[in-house]
DNA sequence: TTGTAAAATGTAAACGTTATCATTTTTGAA
DNA sequence: TTCAAAAATGATAACGTTTACATTTTACAA
């Protein structure tokens, strides 16, 4: 692999002004600046971002880690994270913490090694102690959280206001008519999980439904995959007339068992669901949801850390966005 | 940030030795090792991957390119390869081309500047020059292809047998009674998606089936999204009683359309897709489909560079993964 | 003890850049 | 013409490792 010193020797000129031409430095002049380029061409240099990195501390990587990178969710906010930030020159190395937080430790640790600029962080369920982030943030690489924030009180973070989601979601359905709403909640480790919970409480009560802990279901995957706990609570309360799913796969299962057992959607019982991933919108009944701003939030993310990187200060802002709700047949 | 040299100053040993330890050379004695993990302790010691990287030409970097990474497919690929490749102490980069040639480009240079140890790609669709995948490679670095190859003589490969998968499929509807069977087609600059229109034709033709070109629809995202175009193609041809779509998610469409127009799936037409995307077993009906592999994809293409990395001599293989028949409710 | 091989440690030069400071060249007003 | 300022270039020391080679220390057979 060609070097600057082999065009330093090919042209005449230094190394140094060689290096300026390559960070389009503005003192050097349009004649040497040709001569250099075209010596590069010749050679088919190209420059070696391990020293470039090495010497100046500035490694042009960027760190994200996400729980699963399989994930409806959180590909698509990668999918932003990455157009916007291969758009500045930055690359993007990317761990999955698979929610555990040892893992999310090692990709933390990893980062540091490798130098990274800055770090696009969801937490994992697990994540309890955040002295390796703050050691980053000490070292002044800035971190962004994204959709799973930690309660530090110094950070940047992008979250979707998951509380409001979920209200409207319950106020959709008791605007639609239903009475008796369940939801089926997620894993009570998970903050944002614990606000959809919130919401769909707060909704009811505004409208002043009955809340019932009874109506709030908090299944693993295996229970869900069990179709008797949802048929017993239909037998149990035929009178269920609304489901808030606190995802859409979650919805889109009940909604099988719910065919499946001859009940109709929507016409004996509501569906609507969270996230608004594709699929919502190609199933038979297309099915009703909240958009969670997955592009959006990758993007704006993305923007706050460029923003960090090129500021001098590094700026601390909390950015909440909000969901929006998409009605279709399932309601 | 502390650096060998502080420890090599705290410890009194060289630097030589203090790098030996954590490169776990088998020439320090015990008693200085514990010494040196002491003072790294006391240190708060990261070792910088940027300047091993330059010494030593190996940066522990593997670069990964996928056409979208928001994609069930590629998404579930790129969770195996994470997982494999963090294992074994690899940070992977990950690119996107959005299907252009040049932005797959972009990256592999971007790569190339960064001195990654190997290169994992899945080429766009427009794809039609090898040059820096071939410089890559002439550099001994080595590039596993996945799912979407090249048609290069010497290079490493893992791919699904899509011709079979196809085959499958229309077999199964045969199987299941099925007299005219269409096929929703992918798009031709796709190779992959050709073997699958191959299978499926060679499958009709096995069981002395009619092949007729009205009977395969190659329709752009909007054609689909447009009912009326399989409205008419069911009331041209009402005998049609199964569907072979190239993907899951073009399959629930359909299903969708059909239950609409009144069409009963299965009982009706029975509808196979191709992928088993994690949707298609909570649909109602449930779908029948082909299973992709993305995981052994992954994983294997992942083995094959890690191999190669660890060899000596790069080697080059093809690898052809079976993929499997998931019988469900829709056909 | 001595001698010698093996084990452990040390020296110092690289890897390809960037950046500070010094030097040379160019420019143009006096 | 001269001279100072501006523009362009150069010399060189880092950045934090690794590694080939040299040296010292240790172990142990003779």
């Amino acid at each position: 692999m060609a070097s600057i010193k082999d065009i330093s020797k090919l042209t005449g000129l230094s190394l140094a002004t060689v290096s300026r031409v390559f960070n389009n430095s503005p003192l050097v002049s349009e004649k040497t600046r040709q001569k250099v380029l075209k010596a590069a061409e010749k050679l088919d240099y190209q420059p070696n971002m391990m020293a470039a990195a090495l010497r100046s501390g500035k490694s042009k990587i960027i760190g994200v880690i996400v729980p699963e990178i399989n994930n409806h969710f959180f590909s698509g906010v990668i999918n932003s994270i990455e157009k916007k930030l291969s758009d500045a020159d930055y690359n993007i190395i990317i761990s999955q913490s698979h929610e555990s937080e040892e893992l999310e430790k090692k990709a933390l640790q990893s980062f540091m090694k490798l130098n990274v600029d800055g770090v696009l962080l969801s937490i994992s369920k697990e994540t309890t102690d955040f002295l390796l982030v703050q050691k980053l943030m000490n070292q002044k690489i800035p971190v962004v959280f994204f959709d799973r924030t930690p309660k530090l009180e110094v950070s940047s973070s992008v979250v979707l206001d998951d509380y409001k989601g979920a209200f409207m979601a319950t106020s959709h359905l008791i605007d639609k008519g239903c009475k008796q709403i369940i939801h089926i909640a997620g894993d009570p480790k998970v903050s944002i999980f614990n606000k959809r919970k919130e919401g769909y409480i707060d909704a009811l009560k505004q409208k002043n439904h009955d809340v019932s802990e009874d109506f709030i279901l908090t299944l693993t995957h295996d229970q869900l995959r069990d179709m008797s706990v949802i048929k017993q609570l239909f037998q149990n309360n035929p009178k269920i007339d609304g489901i808030f799913a606190h995802g859409d796969e979650i919805s889109l299962y009940v909604i099988n068992i719910l065919t499946t057992l001859g009940i109709q959607v929507p016409k004996q019982v509501k569906v609507i669901g969270f996230g608004n991933v594709d699929f919502t919108e190609h199933t038979y009944p297309r099915i009703s949801t909240i958009d969670q701003k997955s592009h959006e939030m990758g993007l704006l993310a993305a923007e706050m850390l460029l923003k960090s990187l090129n500021d001098e200060e590094i700026i601390h802002s909390q950015q909440i966005l909000s969901p929006e709700l998409i009605i279709r047949e399932s309601t």
